[in-house]
DNA sequence: AAAAAAG
């Protein structure tokens, strides 16, 4: 294993890694930190919970150098409020043994303190455009000496929805800087566009080929859904043996807040995260969440992306996201720093054609998904969920809460199936990572985590093999792009189920 | 089309 002292990172700054636990450096930082140290321009890519800030963040401090002068050297730019504060609390304790200092700049918030940090002469800002924007407008945010820049989530900072706004943050910047760009995402054209930015840049991905396109920690699991029974069954999930902390995406800010009152009514200790709440009340789920409070939050998209929170366990598609992007963002919220996880997606009927695209996209190589609930007790089986009483939410017995202790969820799961038909042989262990027994062939069709070894890395080898593990070309020159969206035509319509299947099916 | 991001 390589340390980050064998990187050439500055004693300080391995010392505050290590104050962490932090001592050995994950792939994409042995890659992108003896670039980033000397100024190279970076498109850094890795797959979810691999480490990708501190691969931006510790060439950022130590560039500054041990002292830096009062005034903002260093600008950072995420798309989220709550991704600022976790990169701002990452690049604190990076800084916590020198004098930089750091500031999170977002909207939903109070001008003054994050004003005071700044005439204060904080040195490396992290923050969402708006805000900046605002700021520099005012002419309180001064970004004409920021000769270090980073995009987080790069491909989202340069979409359509945000791109004007990057933009305009680029022509406030010096243009001799040392500009970094991270994400697990970078579709080809918008590496295209990222050059324009950059100058040199060297694309790094820190991926096996061999390894496909998801994490290899994450089982996939994937149901057709009948919307009665999404409540339910979403009820049940959370009381699965072993569960650890969950997050659960829906589509739409009212969908998501309807899920948290309901779960809550049920006994759930859930919290939400989404834009029509207050930035205290976001704040304080993300908090309540992350500290343990509560074991359950219900988010919208805006939870998608880059948020590092230990121990989730199982993350829940209760809508179908657009695109393999998104899916892999969501899904990549557990599994994180080597850890396993589970990801739960619920495909309505309409939704088929998303699930084909994802399904294609990610190269799950998965035919349609199983039916829900009612018909398929395998899903409570595979996921230990105990199996009470069928039906709908209507006439289904309250669930009950289950703390997270694993003792008293084993009691409570046993007490939930005496409610019901004595199926404790269905039950199972759940081991998360795809090597598990599985349960019953129509299961099976559905669990995408586990690959076998091989079967799905010879034709992807051909796109990706000059790219290698690890390897990089230099000179700003770069393969084409090739994953992840090998893009479908058009989708067809009518036959209805007939997209999840694989070509040619 | 939704969500996010300034107020």
């Amino acid at each position: 294993m390589t340390t980050f002292a064998d990187l050439g990172v500055d004693q300080d700054i391995v010392d505050a890694l290590s104050a962490k636990g932090i001592v050995d450096a994950f792939p994409i930082q042995e890659q992108t930190i003896p670039l980033g140290l000397p100024g190279q321009d970076i498109i850094g890519q890795a797959k979810t919970g691999t480490g990708k800030t501190f691969g931006f963040g510790i060439p950022v401090v130590q560039r500054l150098g041990a002292d830096p002068a009062p005034g903002v050297k260093a600008l950072i730019v995420v798309p989220t409020r709550e991704l600022a504060v976790q990169v701002y609390e990452d690049m604190d304790m990076l800084t916590s043994n020198r004098s930089t200092s750091v500031v999170a700049i977002y909207g939903g918030k109070a001008y003054e303190g994050q004003i005071d940090q700044l005439k204060a002469g904080a040195q490396i800002v992290v923050g969402t455009p708006g805000r900046l924007i605002d700021l520099n407008n005012q002419r309180l945010l001064d970004l004409s000496h920021a000769t270090e820049v980073v995009l987080d989530e790069a491909d989202k900072m340069l979409d359509l929805g945000f791109l004007p706004d990057i933009e305009k943050i680029f022509s406030k910047v010096p243009a001799v800087r040392h500009t970094q760009l991270f994400s697990a995402t970078m579709p080809g054209p918008i590496v295209a566009l990222a050059r324009r930015f950059m100058s040199n840049p060297i694309h790094i991905r820190a991926t096996d080929p061999d390894e496909g396109l998801t994490q290899a920690n994450i089982r996939h699991l994937v149901y057709r859904a009948h919307s009665l029974d999404k409540d339910e069954v979403i009820a049940r999930i959370l009381q699965a043996e072993g569960r650890g902390k969950t997050v659960i995406f829906t589509r739409t800010k009212r969908a998501a807040q309807k899920l948290v009152d309901e779960l809550n009514d049920r006994g759930f200790n859930a919290g939400a995260v989404h834009g029509d709440m207050s930035q205290e009340a976001r704040e304080r789920s993300m908090a309540g969440f992350k500290a343990g409070k509560k074991d359950v939050l219900i988010a919208t998209d805006v939870a998608a992306r880059g948020i590092d929170v230990d121990d989730v366990t199982h993350v829940i598609n209760h809508t179908i996201p657009d695109d393999e992007k998104t899916y892999l963002h969501r899904a990549g919220r557990t599994g994180r720093a080597g850890k396993t996880g589970i990801a739960v997606t619920f495909v309505d009927w309409e939704d088929l054609h998303k699930w084909a695209l994802i399904n294609r996209a990610l190269e799950f190589g998965q035919p349609e998904p199983v039916e829900t609930y009612s018909s398929s007790p395998h899903l409570y089986s595979d996921l230990d969920i105990p199996a009470g009483t069928k039906g709908r939410i209507a006439t289904a017995p309250k669930t009950q809460a289950v703390r997270v202790q694993p003792e008293k969820a084993a009691d409570a799961a046993a007490a939930a199936e005496n409610d019901g038909q004595g199926t404790t042989r269905r039950r199972r262990r759940r081991r998360s990572g795809g090597s598990a027994e599985r349960v019953g062939s129509t299961f099976e069709a559905a669990e995408a985590g586990a690959k076998p070894a091989g079967e799905q890395s010879a034709q992807a080898d051909g796109e990706r093999g000059a790219e290698g593990a690890g390897t990089h070309d230099g000179g700003g020159k770069e393969h084409h792009d090739g994953r992840p969206a090998p893009r479908r035509r058009r989708r067809r319509r009518g036959g209805a189920g007939g997209g999840a299947a694989p070509a040619g099916a």
